[in-house]
Parts: C-alpha cells; structure tokens; sequence
DNA sequence: GCAATCCACAATAAACTGCGACATAGAGGC
DNA sequence: GCCTCTATGTCGCAGTTTATTGTGGATTGC
C-alpha cells in the first residue's frame, strides 16, 4: 500500500537533499498514487505521449531506443530516485522507452500537474530543471564512452558507473549487488556485441577486478577500473534533488 | 552593437515559438549583454562554473569533451538559437567544453538570474525545462547512433542532422551551407577515426549523396540518406522556445 | 612583386587488429 | 525437453594505425 511522502524511503538516503516540511507536503499533493509492475513491464513507451510522470521507489529497470531493424541502445540503466517521463511531460513524445527488469515501485505523478508545479513552486521547478540538466551531463559521458573507449575501456567504465551509483543508494548488501540484467543488456548499453562482452568481460574477471554470477555483481577494486578506464576519480558525489 | 530582443532576428525563424509581448520586455531585462568571439575561442570550458549562460546569435561551434590521454568526443554542433551553459548554471559545473567554430554572436545571461526567472516567469522556466529535456532527446539519439550504426549509416545519419538542422535555421544559401568544421571534427562526432571518415564520405560522394569542399557543403538526396541510416521520416518538427 | 617556407587539411595506400559473425557446447530453470 | 543465458573457439572484415602525397593559404624574406 502507499505511504506518505514523509515516509518515503528515499528521502533518507544521503544522496538525496533534505526535503523542507513545505515540500514534503507539496509533493503528497503532486503525487498522483503509486504502481506496482513486474519485470518486462513497458513503462513509457518510445514516441508515445505519456499522462503520467515517475519517481522510482525501488527496483530497477532499462532506458532504451530502438532502431526500424531491431538493433536495440540502452541509454542507461534505471535506478531508485530517477525520474521518469519529463520528456514526454515538456516535450510531448518520449525519445525513448522505459521498461522494469525486476519488480518495480513506481510514485506516480500527472503529467498535467506538472504546469502548476512551475507556477506555485519555482524551487520544485528549478530541481525539476537541474535534474534534466543532470541527465544531459551523463550522456555526455555516455557519448565519450562510446565514441571514444576501447571494448575494455567501456566495460571497466560501465561498471563503475554501476556500482557507485548502486553504492549511493544503499543497494549494495555484502558488498554484492542484485543485479537482474542480462550481458546482452551490458553489450546494448556500450555498443559491443554479446560475444566480445563475454569475452572481455572474462578478461576482468580472470584479473579479479570483477565478480559476476548468477544475478550477483561485486566490483572488487573499482580504483582499477577507473583507471582502466581513464575516468576522472573527480567527480563530485554532490546531493541531487529528488522528485 | 547589440540590440534590443524586440528586434532579434532569431524570433522571426519559424522555427522558433511566439514571444508574447511579455516575454520580450522580461528577456531585455534578463538580457545582459552580447559578445563577440572568433572562432576558436573557448565559450565554455568542462569542469568550470561559469557565471554566464549564452544563446547563440549566429555563427557556429562545437560542444565537446576530452578524455585525459587527449581522445575527443564532440558532443554536437553548435548553431544559432542554441542555450549553451544551462549545466553550470543548475548543476554546478560544465560537463562539456563549448569552442566557437567561426565567428560568433551571444546574447549573455547571468547565472545569477536565474533564479528570479524560475521565482517570476514560470513560463519561461518551462521552456528553459523544455529545452534541456529535449537535448537529452537528441543526446539518446546520438547514443544509438555511435553505439549501434556502422560507419556509413553513422554518416549518412549525421549529415542529414545537420542539414535538416541548417535548413530549420535558415542558413542554406544556394541550397549550400557554409560549413567550417573539419573532417576530424566530424570523426570525433561519431567515433570513427579520421582516415574511414575521409573514405566513407568519399563513398558518399561518389554516389552523388553530397558534396562538401572547400567548406561548403551540400546534401543532394536528403531522402536517401535518412534511408541509409534507418531514420524516422516522422521527427516531426515542432516549434520550440528560444531563450 | 614573387619565391621560399610553413602549416592545416584532404586524399589515398598499405598493413594490421579489435571486434563482430557464426558455430557449438554447457548450465540452469520451468 | 525446450528455452534462455553464459562460455569459448575460429574466421573474416570493418575500421584503425601509420604512412605519403597533394593543395591552397598564410607568413616571411628579398
């Protein structure tokens, strides 16, 4: 059953900025009721206007593009604390479609309360705003990645990323995470083919610098991945705004 | 000389939306001056917090970011109209470089303002809203190029993006756009070396696809191209906000 | 005025290789 | 016993790397 904003779990996480009490209260009025969905769930799809906005509250989940051929891009991977739809909200179609991989709960929102959030809470507004510009600074990453790493190089980077975003939101249990994805899906988010992320991915483990099995990830020496994978250990864990 | 929004001859390309009288007379406020910069000169710089937030005016340039060991992944091309600097403004710090490719005309915000903009015009937060969920649009698009296009359809699928881009602009001249980039700029747009770049738009060529010398450049049979990379004919073009 | 010298880019060639395509096998899971 | 996913091996090619050459523009020198 839903709970009130105010006992949203998320909220607590260090991640996340505090909330004010004005807020709090605000957003128990924005949202729009909860969804429960199973893996293989479609929650927004490519193209399609969409009357409701999300804010994942737990489970995780694909973004992903098609092409007319079938070839298949994963944007990103879907995590607690995302947001969902704005593009569909502003724009008016989705760029891409949004599926669950394990169970998923889902705060919902209506696409046309949106307008109102602008116009009576600018501060909502403005996270509403950082978190897109947010977004746009990850597929940039994404890009560069993908445009300019080596097989290996995109496969440390992609893990990383996994792990310290996993790592942000508490997911990790016994230094282990969930992770319900597929290597196809790994190899659709990097642009490699199944076989030569198999392979390569063989090569990080032999090194043990990664575990994989069985739905089981544990990163063990993410410092080496990153070098491997040129990353800048700068990066800034800063607070974001949660939806 | 810089001049008053009223007279902006951006707000006549059909592209663009409507300005309501309002709105011209709150962006003049907000307006903080123009600049002028040549081509090669840097905009804005990764990594940086800039004060400054700029719509380009006319002339091109180039957003991109570099890897450590000097690999660099052009992010897009830069055209007039565009919002550049929205990142720092919200996130904090650039995530990308932005560089002038000709000479360029920018109408200069302050960061600073931003805020009373989101406080006071919440419409016009709206579109600053739309416009950076709409990036991240074209970014997911990039994304499934560079990750799963071959070489020619990478190609092909660029080219079209920046004609249809020009055409919206207004900036074919005798069906010919006054191009400066290199063909290195456009490897490093797609992730292919230089070298293959050179060759595969020779095959283009040769197939009276395009020209492009001497930095003109024209596309001949846009249709074909768009055939060639598996694009939706149905990117429909609507209107969208000018800041 | 016109060589002489750079320099930035395009063009093309030749050799190498990282990664993809295809094939097969094994390990759960329903 | 089928289906999905991981694991590995072999082979070939798309795309990279490393040249070399040509061209027009800009700068210098006399």
């Amino acid at each position: 059953m839903p709970f009130a904003c105010h006992d949203c779990p998320l909220r607590r996480l260090d991640v996340f900025e505090e909330f004010s009490e004005d807020e709090v209260r605000f957003m128990e009025g924005f949202k729009a009721g909860e969804l429960e969905v199973g893996p293989g769930t479609p929650i927004l799809v490519e193209g399609a206007r969409s009357p409701q906005l999300f804010t994942v509250l737990s489970g995780l989940g694909l973004r992903y593009k098609t092409l007319e051929d079938g070839r298949r891009q994963v944007i990103n991977f879907v995590m607690p604390g995302d947001f969902l739809g704005l593009q569909a909200a502003v724009g008016g179609e989705m760029g891409h479609s949004v599926e669950a991989a394990t169970d998923m709960r889902l705060c919902v929102f209506r696409r046309s309360d949106i307008w109102t959030l602008f116009k009576n809470h600018p501060d909502r507004a403005y996270d509403v705003t950082w978190i897109a510009a947010t977004e746009e600074h990850f597929l940039g990453e994404s890009l560069a990645s993908i445009g300019q790493r080596s097989a290996i190089e995109r496969i440390a980077w992609g893990l990383v990323q996994i792990w310290t975003r996993a790592g942000d939101l508490d997911l990790l249990k016994n230094d282990t995470l969930l992770f319900p994805f597929r290597q196809q899906d790994l190899a659709d988010t990097l642009g490699l083919s199944l076989v030569h992320t198999n392979k390569t991915l063989a090569k990080l483990k032999e090194r043990g610098l990664v575990a994989w099995t069985d739905r089981r990830l544990r990163v063990l020496d993410v410092e080496a991945l990153e070098r491997m994978a040129l990353m800048d250990r700068s990066e800034i864990h800063r607070k974001r705004p949660l939806m």
